[in-house]
DNA sequence: GACCAGGCACATC
DNA sequence: GATGTGCATGGT
């Protein structure tokens, strides 16, 4: 893994630098997100499967419905039955099957954790990550942002909105899978978890503004970003 | 009334 | 390996 000569006459630029500039320049922009919003592991980890293909509003409401009925520990979700769950995170969408979801990672936490978040986080990274995508219902992005914005591992989150941004300015093609994005940007940032948390909340930001199909982007404050 | 929102699993080719 | 489809509510 190279970067590329810089050019005698200083034209060219790394992707090292274009990553770090983009972060720089949204930094400056917006300022730090304070992600993830929530008060505890536990609570980051049932947004993350909450906030799959939806808005984080809903998301936001839900949560709410069950800390109201004092549901937001792993023995009372684990002793309350995935109908009522369903009804508590109706507003989400997909409820039935985010029940579900939520149903077998609290199992597993669980079984295989007795419950305690703290020893399933001494499991090194790439075994943590693993064990997650096993579940039903966790894939890479949910894996990805339980291991950065709960157990606090230096792993960059990608989503729609990364790969929007991105591709928009032309880093990968728009129909890039997951794991080439992922691999692109950590192999040219040192990872560092809290520059990690900073940039995903900051691409989710910018992205939600700008970087969409139109010609231009007035305001935008990536632009211009490449010569 | 479309269209979108901080995905994922599964079937099919 | 790539592509298509079901899952579903709520805000704009």
């Amino acid at each position: 893994m190279h970067e590329p000569p810089a050019a005698t006459g200083g034209a060219e630029i790394s992707l090292t630098d274009v990553l770090t500039g983009m972060y720089r320049r949204l930094l400056t922009a917006y300022g730090p997100q304070h992600w993830w919003p929530a008060d505890s592991a536990l609570e980051v980890i049932v947004g993350a499967v909450l906030t799959q293909n939806t808005n984080w509003q809903a998301v936001e409401k839900a949560i709410a419905r069950i800390k109201d009925r004092g549901l937001l520990s792993i023995p009372a979700l684990h002793e309350t039955p995935v109908d009522e769950l369903a009804h508590l995170v109706r507003p989400t969408g997909y409820f039935r099957l985010k029940a579900r979801r939520l149903k077998n990672l609290i199992e597993i936490l669980v079984v295989e954790y007795s419950g305690d978040l703290e020893r399933m986080g001494k499991l090194p990274t790439g075994q943590l990550r693993d064990r997650l995508l096993a579940v039903n219902g966790i894939g890479p992005e949910t894996a990805d942002s339980i291991l950065l914005y709960a157990f606090r591992r230096p792993v960059f989150v990608v989503d729609a909105y990364t790969l929007r941004v991105m591709s928009r300015h032309r880093l990968v093609l728009p129909k890039a899978a997951y794991g080439e994005l992922q691999s692109l940007i950590m192999g040219h940032l040192p990872p560092d978890e809290a520059v990690f948390n900073e940039y995903h909340a900051l691409l989710v930001h910018v992205g939600k503004r700008h970087c969409r199909r139109t010609p231009s982007c007035p305001g935008c404050p990536l632009e211009p970003l490449l010569p």
